[in-house]
DNA sequence: TATGAATGAGCATTCATTCAT
DNA sequence: CATGAATGAATGCTCATTCAT
């Protein structure tokens, strides 16, 4: 509504000349919640449309196709956790605790964290039928992302004093075992992560902590 | 209807039950292949009467809809690798060799293998996408299986004087690991899982591993 | 109404077994007048499965695609043409007379030739943009039964003595003259091919009529 | 609106409305290839646009609609052809090989001559679905230049002597066996229109040859 | 028991045209 | 004069499932 046009250079005419970026972004953001609503299948171009307050037209000329879209709102869906993320692991205080908020996607089972988790169970099932190569490589940098977090985490924790240097050598290890807890929460009956969690980290822990 | 399963001693109405059974494997075995040559979006009910030599209004005898086929056909080819599985296991001389096995799955590049993977991935897909009961379950047999075996192992190890004691308490660490590589080769691209392998379990070795 | 179905070999059950290309015929015949009414490209396949009394999935059980329809459509109006043609130029005395029967489809502005006309029209323009080669074999039959009853006629002409024979060299040439002359009725206004058609026959025949 | 079309005088006003002719034309003409290269009906106005190096509503400030930029290349195509027919013609001795000249459109199998027949042929498909009665009108006019061209090379013959007096009567019947032609070739499967031409001509040119 | 004919909901996508600037 | 962002109507086709025979 605050049309915010016209701000920089642009003193006289400038006839209608959008950032395309910037309104793919908005069309997405509004809607953010339809793949947690409809879920990505049942989700229609004519909703996103309908949505965004734009026509159905409209939609593809800052899409390509209804994936383009569906990759969008993924893509801000997973981009505001990582946000999430580095904010809420800077109160962590141990290298275990930083350690588990790496955890937090697989083992919050508040609702809020419950869409989330759908709606990536949702994407995931489209990268897996779907050979989607956009989708594999943004997988491929949201992985570096963590493991270049974990690493971060765990080097610190090793100049701390906490761990020893052989610790880094499961940085890996460690987000693939998460991806294994995802893909089991997601592809079984009742499977409760928590345990494996808590056996696992604990299990690595008594062999890469300091002893004291 | 008369739910009549009962042991040999009726001729009569029990084999009926038992005829179902069985042709349920014999059609899904007989399309066993379509999922691979297909795909299971791409392959249709008709195809499947026609590969099994029955009319469509027939599989709807033996099977509840699509995804119960899709299952059948499914669990025929997991189960083979389980027995492939349990047999090329035999050979493996050392612990280490023995987990290796483990990981063929999503280690092996043959075209044989590859296939198979595919035909899972796609598998995957559905489980993800819908919420079917009987697959997830499924999916809890065969995590059962693997772990069960993985336990054994392990525990031949220890008594061998291979691992220490410890090792005990990775083995779902181990086998969520294995699902880890699965999903980020499945959703990656050109993701190759074998440096993360190795370095995974030689670091854990390291640990666990009794020190001569 | 009449199921005329069990009639031969078939004593007992005859589990639904229909002649497909019987049904063809049928749904085809149904909906000759669609075309007419709507014009090909306004016709739609709901249309067409409503107009025919079943299910749009039905259609397809019996055609690969719209023009697949459209392709049965103007082969039952133009072997009805055909049928018609054969019928009506039987009454014709003079070779002359007979000749003037192969342009009536381009002369008689009847409401019911006209309506035949503009389908024909409609057909035409849908073989011109797609490349059809049903279509275009069709036509090739077609073009071919017209030409064979031209040389009939011209043939039974010289033998009557009305025709030099000479008159055979222009069997194509008369039948060519027409289908220009539909091209020009098609894509002219107002265009009035009875005086170009009559002078050329008249002219023609100046020449391989045999002079008494 | 006022349409204030006049001759040289007025300068200021005048221009406006010549302006628009010519950039219409020159607009037409650098689309002209468009038409060969995408066929008429993926040729968009968009790409229209881009290729005139213009606006795509600047496009509907000389145009009608896509029909008429359509139109007027279609029109630039034609002239050049009759200008081309003309200056070749010339160079035809005898009134037979001038009368081969009217067919050198349905004949010639050059690459260059094709893409000119089928973007002819794209053309005539609009007509023959619309019912554009600009594109009739303009049909008649180039039907128009060819006959009158014909009666021309007619007339020549009888003067020389070549042919008799009442070859004239057969100018519109030549001219539209030409048609005739013309519509084979583009609705039949491998027409070979020489054989039918041949036969036709030299059939026509002994009855109105002047014997010696 | 076996069959296969009949069904119909469901949806992405294109592109000529308009009009506010 | 020029622009290009916005529009939305319009439609063929698939295929799992049912049920009369």
């Amino acid at each position: 509504m605050t049309d915010g046009r016209s701000s920089k250079g642009d003193v006289k005419l400038s006839p209608k000349k959008v950032d395309k970026e910037q309104k793919r972004k908005e069309i997405a953001l509004a809607c953010a919640d339809l793949i947690h609503d409809m879920g990505i299948k049942k989700m229609t171009v004519s909703q996103v449309a309908k949505t965004a307050g734009i026509g159905k037209g409209t939609v593809y000329e800052y899409f390509e196709n209804k994936e383009d879209i569906v990759f969008e709102i993924i893509n801000i869906h997973i981009n505001n956790y990582h946000k999430e993320f580095l904010e809420s692991i800077k109160f962590a205080k141990t290298t275990k605790d930083k350690i588990k908020h790496f955890f937090k996607f697989v083992l919050d089972n508040s609702e809020a964290n419950l869409r989330h988790f759908n709606g990536y169970k949702e994407y995931l099932s489209i990268v897996l039928s779907d050979e989607n190569s956009k989708m594999k490589d943004f997988n491929c940098k949201t992985s570096g992302f963590f493991k270049e977090q974990l690493s971060i985490v765990i080097e610190a924790g090793i100049k701390k004093g906490e761990l020893i240097p052989e610790a880094l050598d499961l940085v890996n290890g460690i987000f693939i075992f998460e991806k294994g807890l995802i893909l089991l929460k997601m592809s079984e009956n009742n499977y409760s992560p928590i345990e494996d969690f808590e056996k696992f980290i604990d299990t690595i822990f008594k062999f890469i902590e300091v002893k004291k």
